[in-house]
DNA sequence: ATGAAAGCGCTAACAG
DNA sequence: CTGTTAGCGCTTTCAT
């Protein structure tokens, strides 16, 4: 056991040859003997030398780290995330620098800020980031690209998740089996994904029920809320057929305003929501809902960033989208278990 | 917008003084005059200047950077831990390289040794590592802490969740409420946990009801398994008047198991698993549980870390233990619904 | 109080 | 094919 750590010159002395032959063999840019090789090799495995990161960063400028710049967001939608983007990342030998749990713009701005230097690329999601904090926080260097988010900008390309197609789909899906009058319930009204989520809901209402009044109550993502929204839900006459939740955890509060009211889902009333959390699958009846791959998510981004990295100009559009399914269990009514695909545009 | 980064060079070119000044300043070591710090302040704010911290780096050898190695794990678990480190270590100026989604040895070998000198410290979190392979892969300076390990070594201090005891609680319960008979499923045999519950069980069993034959059955932490294991305690004559399994998720696959069979739960037979997952206050009955605070988990994590790494002597014993509470929900068969902290031990 | 200068460990010309 | 050398951007003595 070394007190000290190794460094080049060590190897150097260890091998008998010149640091510049020690650095050529490790990186393997050839151009030396197949003696030398096997003497800095062996140099190198007897001292345990490691090249220090941070000198090797300094002078090639590339840090081999990708930087993610998160929400304070829990739950399967962080973790997927994060792992679609570290297997994509390990898969080119990248570092990921994780920067969760921030909430406010100024928070958000020291993440991103924090990175300079650090990473080599960033992928960013969050609310408080459009074309303003851009220009203010994000060095002109730094390739970044955005997810789940409105920014229409060549210079930063987002994937985003299509909700508005995924929101139209469960619409049309919901008016095809009979129910006549679908209720929406929103999300938070600064919320991107909420926002087209609701824009889906209008766009199928008008395609396939022009004649129905829209019946759209105000949640925020939270189960709390979507119970709320259902005992409204409840107290309007005539009952709406079905309820078209923005996500899953307000269907989830939905369904058990409605079964505290003795309600039979799907029978008296019909509950759909978006997501595709795990929960979905395991209340009583199993939540239809729109699924989403978040990995995938991850990686097409990650896939995104590393070419702009590479330098590749962007020759697809600024923003790309990424599909999602209908998937039909219990609560909807309908007596079927099949997922349809039914946006196979993919990111990526 | 400059098309290259400022240097500490630009900085003490625009402020007219010397780059010693603007490190100074900079770096708040005083020594330095109100005029020359405000000049240097705004020549640094003109020029958008950030510090290269590679360069820092290479200079004082620190990253202000810890890693976390995890295993290839995904759901509550990762993004709580995740979370809690997070949260930690930004409240103390410290960046956070992940490193998950490695399955194997090798593969965990070369996550830890990629982590050489990009970071002053190391969350592992694995079941491959023990003794041997912390000496193999890890630098002899690099501090760290085990998350979750049966390595007992002040040298690598660890943080460990109170398995035996939440099981031994849960079982103690299930046995106070009148419940004769219980059985265990047990998690993957290679498990850490999976171990410790078994122990807590077997404990409670010889604890409070040395009469009973112990009734064990095979899982392995999935919900498939835990159903396999609910079909045949089905089977079982007589059938055991409880079911202990080892995680919630086999509890839920063998709540269905249950179900299926037409059994009321917990009328005919009592159930609890161990985690608290989101879907324990879902299923319905909801599921009686053992919690795990896994943010504390990985807020201890940081805060035994970042004591290594200024250096404080482990006065403390190698291995701590994060304590869990009985979360008594309808599966099991009691009518009470509070939480009751069995084991107010606390890690950090 | 300030500046000049010496490296940190490494890569990348440039010589030999 | 190999060695010498000049920095990368920064912190830190050591003079002044």
């Amino acid at each position: 056991m070394t007190t000290k750590k190794a460094t080049i010159k060590d190897v150097a002395r260890e091998a008998k040859v010149s640091i510049a032959s020690v650095s050529r063999v490790l990186n393997g840019l050839g151009g030396v003997t197949a003696d030398t090789q096997e003497a800095v090799r062996q140099a190198a495995a007897r001292l345990h030398y490691v090249p220090d990161s941070a000198a090797r960063s300094l002078i090639t400028g590339r840090t081999h780290t990708i930087g993610a710049v998160l929400p304070d967001l829990y739950g399967e939608f962080f973790s997927e995330l994060i792992r679609g983007i570290d297997l994509a990342a390990r898969a080119r030998g990248l570092h990921l620098l994780v920067s969760s749990s921030h909430d406010g713009v100024e928070d958000a701005a020291a993440a991103v800020r924090a990175m300079r230097g650090r990473v080599d690329g960033l992928i960013v999601l969050s609310q408080f980031v459009d074309q303003a904090f851009l220009e203010k926080n994000l060095p002109a260097d730094l390739p970044a690209v955005l997810l789940d988010s409105p920014v229409d900008n060549p210079r930063y390309p987002a994937i985003n998740i299509d909700n508005d197609a995924g929101a139209q789909a469960m619409v049309g899906h919901l008016l095809d089996v009979g129910h006549a009058s679908v209720a929406f319930i929103t999300g938070p009204s600064g919320n991107f994904d909420a926002q087209q989520r609701e824009k889906g809901y209008r766009a199928a209402m008008a395609a396939h029920a022009p004649h129905m009044p829209l019946n759209i109550i105000a949640g925020d993502f939270t189960e709390e809320s979507g119970y709320r929204a259902g005992r409204e839900l409840l107290a309007q006459r005539p009952r709406p057929q079905a309820v078209f939740a923005a996500n899953d955890m307000m269907a989830v509060g939905c369904l058990y305003a409605f079964k505290e009211a003795g309600l039979d889902v799907p029978g008296d009333i019909a509950l759909a929501g978006f997501d595709d959390i795990l929960i979905a699958r395991y209340v009583t009846p199993a939540l239809s809902t729109v699924r989403v791959s978040i990995t995938d998510l991850g990686k097409s981004a990650l896939l995104l960033l590393t070419g702009l990295m590479e330098g590749k100009a962007h020759t697809s559009p600024a923003t790309r989208t990424l599909g999602c399914d209908v998937v039909v269990r219990d609560s909807c009514g309908a007596h079927q278990t099949d997922v349809a695909t039914i946006n196979p545009s993919r990111a990526g």
